[in-house]
DNA sequence: TATGAATGAGCCTTCATTCAT
DNA sequence: CATGAATGAAGGCTCATTCAT
């Protein structure tokens, strides 16, 4: 990670830079996985010579975990919102409430689909041994604090009567799980078949599920 | 893929053999991933020559790939049943569909629970250029025939007035879709939990989705 | 370190191969020193692929340190000669004494000019931590062995009357610094001069420690 | 090399800046060795950012190298007094000769002692290309009036009487080889066993000698 | 058939050096 | 003068794959 730049302008320029990094790197690591990519690929693709990679990320590991951070940012806020909303009890019914969450899910997914596969592929197994300790600890803290606001509305919801009395935990994962289900098949078929149907899949899915909570 | 051996004796001997390269294979990609799996580490655990392996898959990618088939193969195996019954009318009723469909989701993946997730990472990307195009072919047959047999069961289903009508194709995805996902998060989470709750947390994903089709 | 072969002509093969590609390192580390020499070089110069080192060395600093040994076995087996000399009564007068140890530390010399420059670098300071701990163990042992032994035949010759009574550890160190000292110098000035004085330097040096103790 | 300043007031702000930047990087290169140590160590360690290391030295070897010339200057202002004394007949006998000469040796030694092993390292070989051959010549030049003035003080000892007839160059070599050679050698065994025999060792070095000269 | 020594392309990473600010 | 971000050449090391035995 870099340390205190001097001036304002420098600052911004680091910051610049780091962004065009990750942009290259979520290209290269979606074009050819992460053990496929190589730093050279990303460098090149960045404009940048291979070693300035190294003066922004410690490693290859940490540049591709890192990826995942602004999804779960995103995400976050998102949730953040939706947790107000539902504390000033906008949210009344059922329907209102999945057809929000499912909006909420696709749009952090729009807003960076290879983020969303690299924390996919992160879950499967973290085969991430030289990863930086610090940025692991930062990803399970935003995966968590997700994960909790998650839970806190489902908890205010069927205290509000809203959803039916149900564990949610589990109800917090099979949401979850549904989310992520859907876009590893659909976007399994989409390279075979070039088309999307993951938008009207995850809606079917949450419509269905809605019947049941 | 070997050639036709000359005696049934021999040909035990390769099929055995065989086997427990794939045996030691999945646990040795289980443990380190993809890439981090050497042929050194999976020949010494199938206690062979490094040069063997490559007498019975042409490459790493193959041996990989190759740890799909039995698990599709149970599948198969279990929907083909499942359709049987079906036909003969002896599911009758929404709930029976989906415990049985359920039993059968994790019955597969309790029979290979590292080639499922093998099947994931094939999922997300195929980053296995180099793999046998004859392979690929077959995993490619296999992973239709098994959706295609999901699709007219539950066409069937619909026409019985068993499911509500809806569009066949979306609910294969979904319920496959919820399987992969389920997986997915509970390993995940129990590789820090330490607990299993991938069974529970996938009826009552059963159980919910029953109340919507 | 290869592991047991399976027969001896194998065997054979390896331990040539092994010497082959000390006899090129030397060579390579010589002209180049340890920092300055490549794996490349040192493979191009054994008519060996880079990845056939590491067959046979752990790493770089493994090598380079393994040329150190046939040095020491060798002036190990000089000295253990020289011990039973001196224990059979053998050695009856100072001036042999020291002949005879002067003659011993030359061929050890010239037995192997670079391995003994390479037990000099290591001495000034070893910054060999990715060095293996098994071959770094085995110098240690063999380095006190020598230093064992001669400081033993000292003590014999001092109790025999034939030198004088002195601290046996300081004069063991003294007789060993001269020679290293002498062998960096000379070997300094020779490079410049191309003139190689070692020996009559050498003999000089002792010639004068004779008459002192 | 910088070149003439503008201000007296620079100037010493420059030669105390040299002098800052030579410290800070005679602990690194004792630390690290020298293809250990990076220049941003050295910078850091010196507070002075890693382009201003480059406007004092013009490379990493050419610093490194600059660290033997204040030894070397310490040697030869200690030298030249002693010779004066020779000259002036102060010195009338060889053991008043010897116990000088070991005093003056260890002096220099104290002095800085990473000096002496950086002067040592580059006595093993020199593997220095890239060295500024103004540097070089410089140190080529010390090295050589300090020994001529060793040499030109025994022979005049020699014509006194007061040491035997010997050949003065090899005397003089076996004088700074003793040095050296305990040097390399306590220095070894200090670092294992934290003892410091150095004093001790050398003194008794020179006393042995002495009998013989 | 089985072996495992040998290969060598390719990767990650380091670091001396430069240069715009 | 001083800085430190950027460079890119170079090196150590790995490992999938081959092939003589």
């Amino acid at each position: 990670m870099p340390s205190k730049p001097k001036s304002p302008r420098r600052a911004m320029q680091k910051s610049v830079r780091l962004s065009e990094i990750q942009k290259a790197a979520r290209e290269v690591f979606f074009t050819k996985g992460f053990a496929g990519a190589t730093m050279e690929q990303i460098a090149k693709q960045a404009r940048v010579s291979k070693g300035t990679l190294y003066l922004y990320f410690t490693n290859k590991d940490d540049l591709y975990v890192s990826l995942m951070l602004p999804v779960l940012d995103e995400l976050g806020r998102y949730l953040h919102e939706f947790a107000q909303q539902v504390e000033r009890k906008t949210i009344i019914s059922r329907d209102q409430f999945l057809s929000r969450l499912c909006e909420i899910y696709y749009a952090t997914y729009q807003f960076d689909p290879d983020g969303m596969r690299i924390i996919q592929t992160f879950q499967l197994g973290n085969h991430f041994a030289a990863m930086s300790k610090a940025t692991l600890e930062t990803i399970n803290q935003r995966a968590s604090a997700n994960y909790r606001i998650t839970r806190n509305v489902l908890l205010q919801l069927m205290r509000d009567g809203i959803l039916k009395q149900r564990d949610p935990i589990k109800l917090t994962d099979i949401l979850w799980a549904t989310l992520i289900g859907i876009i590893q098949l659909e976007e399994s078929k989409a390279r075979t078949t070039q088309k999307d149907h993951l938008k009207v899949t995850l809606l079917c899915a949450f419509e269905i599920i809605g019947e049941g909570i």
